[in-house]
DNA sequence: TCTGGGGTCCTAGGACCC
DNA sequence: TCTGGGGTCCTAGGACCC
């Protein structure tokens, strides 16, 4: 294998990636010992695979298969609930463990982290494989989970490591042993390359990694942009991609969507689902202490189309209160009779932080305050009683239909049980609060 | 993958200005 | 009025990830 266009330099940096191994299934494995070596999947409370153990992924169960065929593929498969606060911590002590090791870690996602371990080879006295080893070993020992782990010159082909060998694995792909990793792996298995970008690469005649690799920087340039082209530098050994280990406290945009089924066209409904959804991501905001200077609310059809508006505000602000007027009036304009919707959505965007308060020279400066005090109370009862123990009243059809049955009926209900008319529950806050 | 939910980054192109 | 050049900012939307 001719492997010139290679990084030939042994080890200019040293990238691990590490992948759990069925993360939240075998997480449940830890916890509950007797379903060791069971074909177990997590994801109840969606009525899809979420995570499948092995061995149910060895009959055939793969993620994203509907809950109803997996268990008509396997009667006595073990369906739990994903239980995401519990994995969380699993999370924390994989990364608090390679953390002992340098604090050049990446925590990438729930599952998996990246680490720069390169110039350790020294104070640890170990190569750098038998340091990707000991990590591996400890979480192990540790708290009971395997972890696949590839170890290599770039974030890229650490990714394509960690993937050779599941479960358990440990590669290494060395400078002089990129060709051989790459030739036999198609484009569209490698990190960051998807479907758009391998229907482009098949038309120029490239399906394997290895073929994409050697292209010439001059045609890179000229057919992609920065991401894509990145990735080709990455495969063929050169760093570009560095491991960023500053914790992430913040988010540029929050959103929450929510699908229902069947599909509706009744604005009632529909409106309070955007309203609903608006809170969601209000909490979440307000819990990080951030709020919007801009928000986009979408409907979606039941053709998948979507429309939507984006609206700057004049103050940022992550309380409902203050934004449920322009819900009402971007809903108005969104919203087409007779329309089938399958879903509402809310983004929150450029988020920045809510501590110092400004006011706008239109702000009345006394409500402002009001509104925040109003919400640090709220945030404090659900903390207590649950998200959405106190919410709009625009909100409430949701939570009645959501635990009803369905039918019109019912949301009319709950607007007399708020003895108003529809127009103005839907548009004001029922929530009435001196201010 | 006949389609769940939550993110990030990048770029083309329009608006506007000198 | 057939018309130059260049810069910045913003937005929509594509692409991808777990």
């Amino acid at each position: 294998m001719d492997n010139t266009i290679f990084s030939l330099h042994s080890w200019p940096q040293a990238i691990l990636h590490i992948d759990g191994d069925a993360f939240f299934t075998s997480c449940e494995e830890v916890i509950h010992p007797e379903l060791k070596g069971k074909p177990i999947i997590t994801g109840a409370e969606r009525g899809i695979v979420a995570c499948a153990s092995y061995a149910a992924k060895k009959i055939g169960i793969k993620r994203g298969v509907n809950l109803r065929d997996a268990k008509i593929i396997c009667p006595e498969l073990v369906v739990l609930p994903s239980d995401y606060e519990t994995y969380s911590l699993f999370s924390r002590r994989m990364f608090m463990i390679m953390r002992r090791f340098t604090p050049q870690i990446e925590e990438y996602s729930i599952d998996e982290a990246f680490a720069d371990i390169t110039g350790l080879r020294r104070p640890l006295r170990s190569s750098y494989e038998n340091i990707a080893r000991k990590i591996k070993n400890e979480i192990q020992r540790e708290i009971g989970l395997t972890v696949s782990v590839g170890l290599s010159l770039t974030k890229v082909l650490a990714k394509v490591g960690s993937k050779y060998q599941k479960p358990d694995g440990l590669t290494v792909i060395s400078g002089r042993s990129i060709a051989n990793f790459l030739k036999d792996l198609t484009v569209d298995k490698v990190w960051g390359i998807g479907p758009a970008t391998t229907a482009h690469l098949n038309k120029m005649g490239i399906s394997t990694a290895l073929e994409f690799a050697r292209m010439p920087e001059q045609s890179i340039k000229m057919s992609f942009t920065k991401p894509t082209i990145e990735i080709w530098q990455e495969l063929r050994g050169q760093s570009v991609c560095p491991v960023i280990s500053e914790e992430k406290s913040t988010y540029a945009s929050i959103s929450k969507t929510k699908t229902f089924a069947p599909s509706r066209s009744d604005a009632d409904y529909l409106f309070a689902h955007l309203l609903r959804n608006l809170e969601s991501a209000c909490i979440k905001a307000r819990r990080y202490k951030l709020a919007p200077r801009r928000i986009a609310l979408f409907l979606k059809t039941n053709k998948f189309l979507y429309s939507g508006c984006e609206v700057r505000l004049n103050r940022p602000s992550a309380y409902p209160m203050d934004l449920s007027d322009l819900a009402r009036d971007a809903f108005d304009d969104l919203y087409r009779e007779g329309t089938l919707y399958r879903a509402t959505g809310v983004v929150l965007m450029e988020m920045c932080s809510d501590l110092p308060l400004q006011y706008s020279l239109f702000d009345d400066a006394v409500r402002v305050d009001k509104v925040r005090t109003l919400y640090e109370a709220m945030d404090e009862i659900s903390q207590r009683f649950g998200k959405h123990a106190l919410h709009l009243g625009g909100s409430h059809p949701i939570e009645v239909l959501g635990k009803g049955k369905r039918g019109e009926s019912t949301v009319r209900e709950s607007t007399q049980f708020f003895g108003e008319t529809k127009r103005q529950h839907l548009g004001v806050p029922i929530l009435h609060v001196k201010v």
